[in-house]
DNA sequence: CTGAAAGCGCTTACAG
DNA sequence: CTGAAAGCGCTTACAG
């Protein structure tokens, strides 16, 4: 491997010189600039990253902590997975590379590895809010993005669905079909998108001038597993909901296999809408309506607000920022018979 | 940020014996070394590895190669993430960071990136086996390997399935079933994994005395809509198949709602299996019977692959890796009625 | 516009 | 067992 020496001296400069061509060419002569450019790629020289990375504290990496020890089940994935290559893809794009961080079970273990590597910055996907790691590299001087989840520190700000806008648009749709019972089965109360889909249901609701009956709601625990139990309650009740707002498609068809259990049919006895899009909803028969996020608007909206924080001087955490969801509309709702 | 030398300072020690107590233990006296750990906890000294990977030439990273430009539909990504998970599990088990690296569109964008940022290796995943970027980097002195590809070089190997015998799999249940007319939809026929299925089908047939009927082998694309398109070909022969054998999950769908937009059901007119055991396979009513790939295998025994070549002094490919591969039985096979 | 020199934070023979 | 010194390959004030 060429070094900058080796270059230098082929080139009869200074490696100063040769350093300058490559970072501020601006500043020397065409001439020299040209004849460098040719030894350089003549030579196959190839700057060490390591290298610069000491002289300049600057390593153009940004770590990924994706946590993915516990090995939940579901079809959750392929969200991440799709946010995932959109933030690889913006990121890309501005010349940032995406490391992936190795789990750690120290406390201070993301952080320390953050340090090490002269990360420039890091991006949380599907991590627990409350993981004390995390939240010390919130709280560092480390910029971080969280993804669908929020997070807060000195430089920290986080990416997040429109979660109760995409509720509303659920409920709102059902009701136009003609459905006036409509239920929910809700994330877990302890997420932020749980939370808000269901304040979303609710304000819809009132909106809309329906009755909240607290019977309506159950919660779920965004998988097929609990979408299906769930579903198994609500058509227990004496008065059985004629349309369902499941806030995560797993749910969603967990819910549609009780119904169908159940010897009921969806849409025409209960109309079922889902949360997130993910592919399978589209493969289904019938199709699964949903509320679908914008993940490719994840990566980019992430990309964009770490690398502005990285530029930023000192502590300034972007505002988060919230993207709209927007309805998708497939065979598992239909006005009512 | 502490450094090396503020940590020596502070013990009374030079920086050699600091960075043996990190690197070298067994060579420093019990004494000094507990001194230097305790104070190094204290004043938060985490080592630079820049100037770590400066000085040895080793970064413990892995570089990591998706194409992830070609937006390709479907069902194809969860097969890929559980990959990926694996991968990175794997590695960092064994203190390996994965860096995930910008697509390039040079054609040596790849090695420069591996020689720039001192990878001690590269993973391949997804990607076409003729890309040009590739067969550079493979071909170089950089330890590479390809996942559910073959690629070939001096330090490069690759893991795949057992392709030929899960196809094998597949038809002799089908031919247990009861199932005498069993066709099926192929992959792409220059890509490996689509040419060893079509092999495994051939010989299975061959050797169940069934007759080789061309008609019956219809290629597809992996997706979908390939799979749908196939299978109404398939519906429109003289004499209908009573079983098919997809080589790949998405396929084995679409065949599904090709069969069943004929107004024929499965697996009572049509028995289906399909190839990868994807996530909605379990999850689709009647589940999808199909042949599974050791989806964590591959993480595991890519990782060992490649570690192995990073460890070894010079040229040695290891033999490529196949992973055995088994039959899971759902509902779209049944015993012929 | 260019060069000499110091410095980034480590590791590793080489002596002792 | 430990230290002094050279070296890894760059960048960046500082002079000129």
């Amino acid at each position: 491997m060429a070094t900058i020496r080796d270059l230098a001296r082929q080139c009869g400069v200074s490696v100063a010189t040769v350093s300058r061509v490559f970072n501020n060419p601006e500043v020397v002569t065409q001439e020299t600039r040209d004849n460098v450019l040719r030894v350089a790629a003549r030579i196959g020289y190839l700057p060490n990253e390591s290298a610069r990375t000491l002289a300049t504290k600057k390593s153009y990496m940004v770590g990924l902590i994706w946590d993915t020890d516990h090995r939940r089940p579901g079809w959750r994935h392929p969200f991440l997975q799709e946010i995932l290559i959109g933030l690889k893809t913006a990121l890309s794009a501005r010349g940032y590379h995406l490391l992936m961080l190795a789990t750690s079970d120290e406390e201070d273990g993301h952080l320390r590895a953050a340090r090490r590597h002269n990360l420039d910055g890091v991006v949380f996907i599907d991590n627990g809010t409350r993981d004390p790691a995390l939240i010390r590299l919130a709280e560092s001087d480390v910029p971080c993005i969280s993804l669908d989840r929020p997070a807060a520190g000195p430089r920290t700000t986080y990416v997040i669905s429109d979660n109760a806008g995409g509720a509303r648009l659920a409920v709102n749709h059902l009701h136009e079909q003609g459905r006036r019972a409509i239920a929910t089965i809700t994330g877990p109360g302890r997420t932020r998108p749980g939370a808000e889909r269901l304040t979303g249901y609710r304000d819809a609701l009132a909106a809309l001038g329906l009755p909240a009956r607290e019977e309506y709601v159950v919660e779920g625990d965004f998988y097929l597993t609990g979408g299906h139990s769930a579903m198994r309650r609500l058509l227990a009740l004496d008065e059985r909901p004629d349309a369902v707002f499941a806030a995560g498609d797993e749910m969603a068809i967990g819910a549609i296999r009780a119904i169908t259990e159940a010897g009921l049919k969806v849409p025409e006895d209960i109309a079922v809408v889902g949360f997130d899009d993910i592919e399978p909803a589209a493969l289904l028969q019938p199709g699964l309506t949903t509320v679908a996020q914008d993940k490719a608007g994840f990566g980019v909206a992430a990309a964009t607000a770490l690398i502005s924080m990285i530029n930023a001087p000192a502590a300034v955490s972007p505002a988060p920022s919230v993207l709209p969801t927007t309805l998708v509309v497939r065979g598992t709702t239909a006005p009512r018979p």
